[in-house]
DNA sequence: AATAAATAATGACATATGTCCTTTTTTTAT
DNA sequence: ATAAAAAAAGGACATATGTCATTATTTATT
């Protein structure tokens, strides 16, 4: 995790997401700009958290650990997200675990800094009320997915992350992230997901060709998703 | 879903639950006390709530139906819960289903009145803040809860619903809430609750007798229930 | 190109859980 | 107390999914 000392590309950032209406000019100066690379962890559940982080650029993975020492993942985070509201709001150990899934840029300000300036700040308070609100949201929708069989998850899965114009193909997202992470994401474990790949296959909704995968039937899918969007 | 006209009821609720802090006098015209009756329902997922309500006493049932029409019970809400903070915050369909377990009493505020008198104030948001982080934070944990075998997640129940003092025997909460209702709660079939049961029965760590529980091995239970407690 | 090494897919079997129907137990009515 | 009705528990079978070992495929090395 290395910090970048450059305040402008800081402000870029900042105004970019539209934050340089929340924040003043004097706090900018309590703020850090950070890098993480692949793979890095920014926190880990358990941890006692001091700092809040504001995802500018770059993908985060939100993970939780299960007390048998599995971990199901829970959603990527995409800018502008944010890391430990609920931590500076209630002061609970963090409850998941976050890592960066390629290079990412946050921006790192002391709960005490925010605190003392922007605790009694009605937009801040609003804004994170906003973003805990809607991460309540999505982990309600999450949560009943999680009742549903493998096949129809990954439909789910496989529609959200399929493009509208350009439906039957799709490779990056199957590819990088690699299916046993897929698996982990759909708690479940790669043999699993493996044999519902090869199910959907043999009933010609999917087709897999080294790693690329082509939706042969949207139509199929969709209704394995059952109306169940992943997002 | 009968409205109560008595301020002095009504003042004396807020006072019980420390929200006429919160609150000013000028507001507290525009509150309204209701009662709901054993079964009756608040509201229900996809519903458009304009409403903030306070459960001042009683127990609600927060459930979700799930697109297969199955509902999962996700929690029991004891007072002081709020119902409809991240629909006043978010604008969002409401996601849950409320229903009430016995008599319950709730204090009614229409969103515009909070929006017109407290959205810009600090106290309030800090207030709804925590609520919906602590929501946030219990979700996080059922979620995990969801992936265990029903043997752990019963161990689970049974301990969180336990208390130290008497923990070998134990009626009313097994018994009143049918085991029907148990297993909606642990997201399993009637069925199969049974099936554990037996288990857990013949493995001498429960006795079930007419309607009533013993726990025989506390200490079994608790291993069983892989540090996760139900709460 | 042939072989070794690494990666991915599958087979075999066990467990967890759902559905539906039957049996047992309890309650109610006569 | 006995029969009928209602409620609870259990049986039988099917599906979903996990684990671990084996086989097939791909990639790297010589």
């Amino acid at each position: 995790m290395n910090e970048i000392f450059n305040k402008d590309l800081l402000k870029f950032y900042l105004q970019e997401h539209k934050l340089d209406n929340l924040f003043n000019q004097e706090i900018l100066q309590e703020m850090q700009m950070l890098q993480l690379n692949k793979g890095e962890i920014l926190c880990r559940q358990g941890d006692k958290l001091e700092q809040m982080y504001f995802l500018v650029k770059g993908k985060l993975k939100i993970s939780k650990t299960l007390p048998n020492g599995k971990s199901l993942l829970l959603r990527f985070s995409n800018p502008l997200a944010i890391i430990g509201d609920i931590e500076f709001t209630t002061q609970y150990e963090i409850m998941i675990n976050v890592e960066s899934v390629y290079e990412s840029l946050l921006i790192r300000v002391n709960f005490n800094t925010l605190y003392k300036n922007f605790y009694n700040n009605p937009e801040f308070l609003q804004f994170i009320l906003k973003k805990v609100s809607h991460n309540l949201y999505l982990f309600s929708n999450f949560t009943s997915f999680l009742l549903y069989p493998v096949e129809n998850r990954l439909a789910s899965y496989l529609i959200s992350i399929t493009n509208e114009e350009n439906h039957y193909i799709f490779s990056e997202e199957m590819k990088t992230p690699k299916l046993t992470e897929l698996a982990d994401l759909l708690g479940t474990s790669y043999r699993h997901l493996n044999r519902v790949i090869k199910k959907l296959s043999l009933e010609s909704i999917i087709e897999r060709k080294k790693g690329v995968f082509y939706i042969k039937d949207i139509q199929k899918l969709k209704e394995l998703a059952i109306g169940n969007i992943y997002e």
